[in-house]
DNA sequence: TATTGTTATACTCTATAACTATA
DNA sequence: TATAGTTATAGAGTATAACAATA
């Protein structure tokens, strides 16, 4: 390991963010997230919708496009997805008859919950932090995240 | 915050990962990628399949498959993108001429790069932590990778 | 006239099945 | 006969363009 190794904030920055994304994209995350489809029985777009909708939050079908960054026109293919198969239901929006408002299910709830029992499992990795290592560390990535 | 959070190191470790993975998932990753591909000009997968090639190491067809978790079909179509672009070209494998290797030319090194470049742009949300978190929190990180 | 969402359609991504060459 | 990779093809996933309803 090099001695002028993150030198600034930036670099040591950069580091950090590579680790953690090489991480993520490098197998552990996706594993999971197929377990989550394969159980769920939902394709990973709609599972994604799934997990973005919570209970008693209503979110608009222009929103989802937003928090997606994809096309509207998909965002109905997705809602679709979940309404078909009664986990969500459109609604009108109050004050905007153009909006439609997505919600969950009783249905939908539980799904998601199973959803994320699965995803929240976390890989053996974790397990090369002591205790108060995987404190700190779960602490300092809720900053990060404004958790 | 309840008070019988992260009780046990199971539940902190399941506590760090939603947080690390919503982070990535959650648009900070997904931004930096799609810059990259807009950067480099390829497909998604193309430059994924850039990424996991590495200056000097051949990897054969078959083992990209097993990294990507696809089909060796969808391989050949990834590899065809690199090389019809001269960024990596197709080599017998000595010993076994079944196999292919697949490495970087000169132009791939160096568009491998510049990629990567891009994909460690830290998101900003990282300013939220001190100079000494960010290292503490950057050792933590490549301990869990086993770096 | 501008905006939200849908429909119809086409393009990209990825897998399955049948095939070729080598082992 | 079994294995590595390719080809042809089909199925998801996702976008673009034209449209209907509401503002």
């Amino acid at each position: 390991m090099p001695v002028d190794r993150g030198r600034t904030k930036e670099e040591v920055a950069g580091e950090a963010w590579m680790a953690m994304y090489r991480f993520i994209l490098g197998g552990e995350g996706q594993r999971n997230f197929h377990d989550a489809c394969e159980h769920t029985g939902l394709a990973p777009g709609v599972l994604k919708t799934l997990l973005s909708l919570h209970p008693g939050q209503p979110q608009s079908m222009g929103e989802l496009a937003e928090t997606f960054r994809c096309d509207p026109s998909y965002v109905t293919s997705l809602v679709d997805g979940l309404e078909s198969t009664g986990l969500a239901e459109r609604r009108p929006h109050p004050g905007d008859r153009r909006v439609k408002d997505v919600v969950l299910t009783a249905a939908g709830e539980h799904r998601r919950d199973e959803a994320e029992k699965i995803l929240s499992q976390p890989p053996e990795a974790l397990d090369r932090l002591s205790f108060t290592e995987l404190r700190q560390f779960r602490d300092l990535i809720e900053k990060i995240v404004g958790a």
